[in-house]
DNA sequence: CCAATCCGGTGAACATCGTTAACGGCAGGG
DNA sequence: CCCTGCCGTTAACGATGTTCACCGGATTGG
């Protein structure tokens, strides 16, 4: 049995320098540049070959999705291992740069996995894959450590009320996945209405930087995008 | 001279029919269906014959793009004419509800045009585009007829000065190209501002719903835009 | 009124793409 | 030792963007 290793280690070694070359492409000539034969001929292989590994074209794009979120997910941790653990705030910045920096520096990979659109595929829960656990991480942190100015439960509105409880469940088993205890205490309806308030000011920020939409030209957009990230922080009623 | 007029009208009539067919399949297929060959095969003509047209696909693309920007522009300028002329907060309302409305009804158009990494191009002034001027028009109106809670010049962070006084003065100029007189002691520094923080949370909150990205499954995205739009609306001080 | 010109179309061709099918070698296990 | 999978090849099909040569009818100039 262990000797079946030389043969699956080629398998996954080949495998892997797919995803390699796929990425490279991508992040060097643009979405369109990535393709089955320019990925075997950089190998010095066939096309069909790839036939070996993935079912389709698609296949391997979603699989590329998936080890972008995982290397994203990898670097904001790094990132945030070099925050002294009692700055929660700064654990906060370091992920919300985090997230910005990675963006600007790989607008392709950016689009392919933050703004393609949905079809169809409602049934999944996107905040699980390595990139949201380490978002989520952070702010189980947040919640666990400091006092939010978060809108009573009454005050979210009622019509969201039931779809953030859901919400809130998912977060808490996805944490006890994870490692992490959070006493539904504290995580009302308010914490969760604003993680998505959170999320919404920080993904437009970064598309509309990565995607030049700014209603001006922008000389430094980090300067902009700090600005923005400090509003934001001290709303939610993190102080340093 | 006038008698040009025959063959004229039948060379943007084609032209008219070649952007109708490619929206059409944009539509109803997706952003791979649209291509030269299909268009071609739709209009009972051969795909050669567009190079009369179009230098190449990615120019059909482009006037495609400048196309639907003109579309919604008068999508949302009719919404507009419905709002009373008094009720300012009204047409910010139907404004913001009426392009998330467009965004969810035509997802490939929205992602073509307001998700497609920049190249580059950054010479360009995004809100020149007739989409940008009926943002632009409603926010005159609200400043000349309204007293918003915007921040003092020196709140605004010193860094983005620069970038937002040329960003007020192309407003005012574009401005006056469309009729509108706004003397520029009603668009400080903090309105300019302002509109660019209103932008980012309208358009995240329009492009996370868009793109399945929000980190949960909302079941009615349409309370939770309200709830958004209503809090961004009273955060800038407009009340009814 | 006739000839020259241009304009918008066709057809064939080329390189590239995803995908499938038939084939072949080479390793591992009975 | 043979046999069975795995993993690669070659050949082919249909589709794409793009170019080129050609051509016919309308437009136009003398």
């Amino acid at each position: 049995m262990t000797e079946a290793t030389r043969r699956d280690r080629s398998r996954v070694d080949t495998d892997q320098q797919i995803r390699t070359v796929a990425r490279t492409l991508l992040v060097s000539q643009g979405r369109q540049a990535v393709t089955l034969r320019a990925i075997a001929r950089e190998m010095r292989i066939t096309a069909p070959a790839l036939y070996r590994y993935y079912d389709s074209f698609d296949d391997l794009i979603q699989q590329v999705c998936t080890d972008i979120c995982a290397d994203l997910a990898v670097e904001l941790t790094e990132r945030l291992a070099a925050v002294p653990a009692g700055d929660t705030t700064g654990q906060v910045f370091a992920v919300c740069r985090g997230f910005r920096a990675w963006a600007v520096r790989h607008p392709q990979e950016f689009s392919l996995v933050f703004a393609t659109p949905a079809v169809g595929q409602s049934g999944e829960h996107p905040s699980d894959d390595p990139f949201g656990r380490v978002f989520l991480a952070v702010a189980a942190r947040v919640l666990t450590t400091r006092e939010l100015a978060i809108p009573a439960d009454g005050d979210v509105p009622a019509e969201l009320r039931a779809d953030l409880a859901t919400y809130r469940d998912s977060l808490i088993t996805t944490l006890t996945q994870t490692g992490i205890d959070l006493p539904a205490r504290l995580l009302p309806l308010g914490a969760a209405y604003t993680m998505v308030r959170f999320w919404v000011r920080l993904y437009g920020q970064v598309a509309l930087e990565v995607f030049g939409r700014f209603p001006f030209p922008v000389t430094d957009p980090e300067p902009l995008f700090d600005s923005m990230i400090a509003e934001l922080v001290a709303e939610v009623g993190l102080t340093r």
